[in-house]
DNA sequence: AGCCAGGCTGACG
DNA sequence: CGTCAGCATGGC
């Protein structure tokens, strides 16, 4: 598991929602910058996509775990990405209840609104928008946009950052009380909170309990309960690196790696 | 047509 | 503290 797959690592894998494949190639931007990225140059976003680290320690200490084992056997290009923390907060507000398509049509159309425009191969690409922009904006467009109720939650989240919350100081502090300072942001729940600092703050332990990983916690572990109470179990659980784990079978479980009775499909 | 989706909020106990 | 109805939208 020492080569990233970019496929599944920016797009399949719902981490991150802004990535668009065009002939091989995978177009987006970071930092202000546009890519077009493949497997031969990716190493320019060494960070961002998390090349310097050997995940084939994720073997040594879940590989004993079989619907850990065949996760890491069917899918091993997948890297947990360091994104933008802003990015994350907007993406996974607008995840909450929806689905993944519609989270990427969302996300785009945020970005393609008030992002900034470049052009890389003849392909117009946009930049995920400031909190500052998205503050200035109205609510009504929002819902123009089709976010529904979750418009007023982005709204409100975005005046509170450009009003001086700050998502840099997160990054220092320990799992529990970042998470509950994410907790104050209207829009965000432990589920959100969780993939926030997952993909966007580096917490390798952070387990985020959507309906899928609430499935295969009860149908692969049998750990039921709420989602919140689900997440807290799975960190004992699976300890430092579990979120790392959680992408794997969060991407099994969606990928149809279990049958209609929940037993894991080898 | 009807169920579902990387859940959250506010009310209530 | 935990539970739970209500919720906008559109993919499939």
């Amino acid at each position: 598991m020492n080569t990233v797959d970019l496929k599944l690592t920016l797009v399949e894998s719902a981490q991150c929602f802004h990535w668009k494949e065009h002939n091989g190639a995978f177009y987006g931007v970071v930092n202000g910058k546009p890519y077009a990225l493949t497997q031969e140059n990716c190493g320019i976003l060494s960070d961002y996509l998390d090349l310097e680290r050997d995940y084939s320690f994720l073997m040594d200490e879940y590989g004993h775990i079989p619907a850990a084992r065949m996760a890491f056997e069917r899918f091993p290009g997948i890297r947990i990405l360091n994104q933008d923390t802003w990015e994350t907060v907007v993406s996974f507000i607008l995840s909450a209840n929806n689905n993944v398509s519609r989270i990427r049509s969302l996300v785009n159309k945020v970005c393609a609104a008030y992002g900034d425009e470049y052009e890389l191969d003849g392909i117009k690409l946009y930049g995920f928008p400031t909190p500052e922009r998205l503050a200035s904006a109205d609510v009504s467009e929002f819902g123009a946009m089709g976010m529904g109720y979750r418009a007023p939650y982005l709204s409100e989240t975005a005046r509170k950052i450009a009003d001086g919350f700050s998502l840099d100081a997160l990054g220092t502090m320990p799992y529990e009380e970042a998470h509950k300072q994410l907790l104050t942001l209207k829009g965000v729940g432990d589920k959100v909170a969780d993939c926030i600092q997952l993909f966007g703050l580096g917490f390798d332990e952070s387990f985020p309990v959507d309906v899928w990983v609430a499935r295969l916690m009860e149908n692969w572990f049998g750990v039921t309960g709420s989602a919140k109470k689900v997440g807290t179990a799975a960190r004992a659980m699976f300890g430092k690196h579990g979120g790392i784990l959680q992408q794997y079978l969060f991407h099994a479980a969606r990928m149809g790696l279990i049958d209609e009775n929940g037993i894991l499909r080898q």
